[in-house]
DNA sequence: CAACGATGTGTACCCTCGTACACATGCAAT
DNA sequence: ATTGCATGTGTACGAGGGTACACATCGTTG
């Protein structure tokens, strides 16, 4: 009776929650299918039942966290849509408020995209974020300017978080509003 | 006599090198001490005696992998001292280059760079990378241009690597142009 | 209601890892 | 020559990991 806990609907979302848990804490390093059971109070048996591998879990997991830019921007950015606003300025005020906001968040977000570079199956996600987040622009940009400031946006946060260094709102700002002028 | 083999004082430089091939093979994930040793072909408490944790040997690693990138523009960006040649086309050019040339070195070098998110032994070495490589175009940009070039190229090269996509030259070469261009 | 498959549980096996430590060796200083 | 220290070697231990598998449970289907 009491020892078997049975039909539990949300086991596996519980699971993928306690995977972002551990490796916020501990890094992918640290992710196995035993610290994720522990961490989601499930025995071990659960775990390797709705995720064979650690990248199918590692999967579920960047589905899931790629959220979190989007969802500063959704909260907080409601002046993109308005063409009047200093598209730069605000990319510029957003990011900062992202990194500033929930570093744990970001540097675990960036942990699991980067992960793509030895995980090939981590590549679809990473290419789907890419493109959702360079969809939040369109409506201000084409395309091609789109990619580009998620890029320098990507490169200019990966400066901040490797070398350890501040992020300067005003120099983001700068470089940004040079890859937005119109090349002709 | 025969077993022990004595004196090596190339030793610790050995390990170093055979730490690169074990991650450009295995990842970070396959580097321990023991695999180490077998790349190397010494015994398990010589690389534990030389270095400590894997920390230390990542970092020597890093140090060394740091090169690639500037071995390039060393070797085959000559014009890029040359006031008159056009800047954007020309590190378009050496990136794709870079990226096409050792793939397998590429991300090598990435691997260990971007392990600096998780590990802050690394960031001072992550820190270097960026200033020398942003050091090799002081001679035509003034250096917050330079910063920006880095952090571009950066990005690019990532959404590459990350999303399994193709570089693109003609892309890089006028995203660059953009930044470069002076505002003013 | 009987059988079946999906889901959940507990345990055991074998592997690899970091660490520690006792011992061997050879250079350098005295 | 003796001492001391840096370097090199070999082994053992305990922790933790992936995997496999036998068994338990419950909804579904016929």
């Amino acid at each position: 009776m009491a020892p078997t806990r049975r039909y539990d609907p949300e086991r596996r979302q519980r699971i993928i929650d306690a995977a972002i848990r551990v490796v916020g804490r501990s890094g992918i390093a640290g992710l196995s299918h035993r610290s994720v059971a522990a961490e989601a109070n499930v025995p071990l048996g659960s775990t390797t039942y709705h995720f064979k591998t650690l990248d199918d879990l590692l999967v579920a997991a960047l589905r899931q966290t790629n959220e979190g830019f989007a969802k500063v921007v959704r909260e907080r950015g409601g002046a993109l849509a308005d063409p009047d606003c200093d598209l730069a300025a605000e990319l510029a005020r957003l990011t900062g408020q992202w990194l500033d906001g929930d570093r744990a968040g970001v540097e675990l977000e960036y942990e699991l995209y980067l992960a793509a570079l030895r995980r090939p199956a981590l590549r679809t996600v990473a290419a789907e974020w890419c493109e959702e987040t360079a969809a939040l622009l369109t409506h201000r940009t084409d395309p091609r300017t789109a990619r580009a400031l998620v890029a320098l946006l990507d490169g200019i946060c990966l400066q901040v978080l490797l070398t350890g260094g501040r992020y300067d709102e005003d120099y983001a700002r700068e470089t940004l509003a040079r890859v937005i002028t119109p090349s002709g």
